[in-house]
This record gives C-alpha cells, sequence and structure tokens, in this order.
DNA sequence: CAAGAATTGATCCAGATGGATCTATCTGGC
DNA sequence: GCCAGATAGATCCATCTGGATCAATTCTTG
C-alpha cells in the first residue's frame, strides 16, 4: 500500500475529520513557519502579534491572547522581540498601572506590511483549489466551529479528572 | 472595542481564510495536547505514530512522515518512546536493511483504542456546532486543499532566495 | 565488484516551549 | 487604611523542537 493510499485509508477512518483537518494545518505551517523564522528571524506568533499591534493600536498583550490562543509566556516573549527590535513600543495604561498598552512603530508597520503582502499571497496559492464559492462556504463552516465555546473549552478532553470540576460527571 | 469585536475585524480582514483556519486549530491543539500530555505523559506525535502503526502495520518511519508532515526526527523520538513502553516493535526489514518495520504490542493496541475513543469523542464535541451535511461539505473541501501540491509545496514562500531555484522568478 | 551518490533513521545542540512561579498592581471587605 | 484575593505580565526551568550532522545500508555506474 503506498503512502497515498494510507492517507486515503485515513482519510475513511473514524478519525477523518481531526486528522485531514491536522494534516492540512501542519503542513500549511511547516511551510509558513520555516519562510518566516527564515526570512524575518522571528517566530510565528511574533509577527502574529505584530499583526494584531497594527491592526488595533493600544491592544494589551491580554487581548492579543484572546486572538491567537497562545500560552501567556509565548505572547509576553513576542512582545519582549518585537519591543527589542524597535518594531513597537509599550506605553504604561493609564486606567491601570498592570496593563501596558501596545503600539507599532513606523518600523513595525513597514514590516508587517511586507510580512502580510506575502501570507496573502499564501493563502491565495492554498485556497487556490477551491473556487470562490467554495472557499466561501469553507470560510462559513470554519467560523461556526470557532464561534462554539466548546473549540477552547472541552467537557470530553477536560483535564483534573480527579476533581472532576471540568468532567463530564457535573451538572450542567 | 471588545476581544470578541476584534477577532470578528480579524476575520473580516485580507487574512480572514489563514486567521480562521490557525484560531480553529490552535484553540483545538491546545485542548487537545494538552489532554494527551497530561493523561498519557507523551507528545501528539507520538500517539499519531501509534495510530499510524496500529492501522498500518509494518509500516516504515518514513511512510509516517507522509502522514503526518513533521520533522524526521520527531518521528524518529516518537517511535523511540513508543518503543521504550513496550508500546510497538521493531523489526528489520529483509528487504532493506535500513528500514524498520513497525508493529504495534497487544499494549499499544489497546492504549491506542482509549486514545482513539477520546478523539473520536472530541471530533464530535469539536465538530458539533455543524449540521452532517455541512460536515460532509466541509470535509470535501478541506480534502481538495490537501490533495493539491501547494499546500506542502510553496512557490509564494520558497525559502532559498538567493540561489533561486524554488524562487518565484525562474520558469514556470 | 569497487567508489561515489543516495537514502533511512539516530543523534547533537542551540534555541523555543509552556506550566509553574514570581512581582507588581488593583479590588473588595472590614 | 489595611490585608486577602484577583489579575497583568515577566521570568524560571525542565522539556521539547527541528535543522544539521552522522552512521549504516543500498543503489548506480562503470
Amino acid at each position: 500500500m503506498s503512502c497515498r493510499n494510507k492517507l486515503d485509508t485515513i482519510f475513511r477512518s473514524d478519525l477523518r475529520d481531526l486528522m485531514l483537518i491536522s494534516y492540512v494545518v501542519l503542513g500549511n505551517n511547516a511551510v509558513t513557519n520555516r519562510y518566516i523564522e527564515r526570512t524575518y528571524r522571528m517566530p510565528v506568533q511574533a509577527w502574529s502579534a505584530l499583526f494584531a499591534i497594527v491592526m488595533f493600536p493600544g491592544i494589551k498583550a491580554k487581548e492579543i491572547r484572546a486572538l491567537f490562543p497562545r500560552p501567556q509566556n509565548t505572547i509576553s516573549r513576542a512582545v519582549s522581540l518585537l519591543e527589542a527590535r524597535g518594531l513597537i513600543e509599550q506605553r504604561a495604561s493609564a486606567a491601570d498601572g498592570r496593563e501596558k498598552e501596545l503600539l507599532a512603530t513606523a518600523e513595525g508597520a513597514s514590516l508587517l506590511a511586507e510580512i502580510r503582502a506575502a501570507s496573502v499571497a499564501r493563502q491565495e496559492e492554498l485556497f487556490a483549489p477551491l473556487t470562490p464559492a467554495e472557499r466561501e462556504t469553507f470560510f462559513e463552516l470554519a467560523r461556526k466551529i470557532a464561534a462554539s465555546p466548546q473549540l477552547l473549552e472541552t467537557r470530553t478532553m477536560a483535564i483534573d479528572p480527579e476533581s472532576g470540576k471540568d468532567g463530564g460527571s457535573g451538572p450542567d
């Protein structure tokens, strides 16, 4: 059985949906991450953070976390890297001394525009197999999944089963 | 602007497709990886490899790589871990002394069945927002993307631009 | 059948990852 | 105002990651 046939078999198995979406995203990430890393010497979450900061001037680190589901220290490090390179500036929040408002510098905005153009090109390449109508359908369906709370708050894979506070045995 | 509104804005931007699919998969991975890691003390690729070995007895490490787009040494380590735990066995290939045929042990098959059941449950949870017809449509569209060569072989994000051998400047 | 090229899988190592912890600040009860 | 608890973000550290390299084996070509 060839690798191609093995892949088809997996995409006919009981886990076909998860396997397929993982395949697509792992494959795309391998391509994208390597490019960003080599070309700009920064991890993907750094440019994601820069994207968020350019889109939403004054955004807080905590809010970036809601946009890109990554651990808190990952965002913290990405912000440090961006600041060390002069791509963003941090400004203490007037309302809350713990928070820091993040703002892109001119260099940051310029660099983001460059990475963004490359990302849009990659996006078009990746979605080229779909017609515009199919692409819209795909987007809407993925949107439904993204909008549902169980994407981030699982019941089936709840951790801490001994306390049962997140488990399936509690009241609903 | 709330986090919810920020997210909506991102999903209306020029990078909405990539952002959305990344959001879904990063969010799901956070949930799934944490669970597998905590419950079974193994990285996700280890159970992916076990899945492949149970599905295709005698599979080679190289072939697993084609099923799960991960670096070669990642698969190599995952196989070592599975063997160290007695979940699989390696058998030298008769045809090629470099290759090793991988076979699950009874414990391996049993553990996989357990993880697999949890994964199917998670899959159903994740795709619950879609109707069966929508889910089928989503699968078919993702399938198209997975089947196209540009998923793994990019032209827009080709590395090694100085040699130009994969770059966009060459003949098409 | 010998020498070089190619391929499989293991190992090395610099840097990344993420859970846990720490510090600083804010909020609420008294 | 003071103290306990909550929250934002930084840092620690054990572990993981993946590109590069290595060793063993096979293929190619004459």
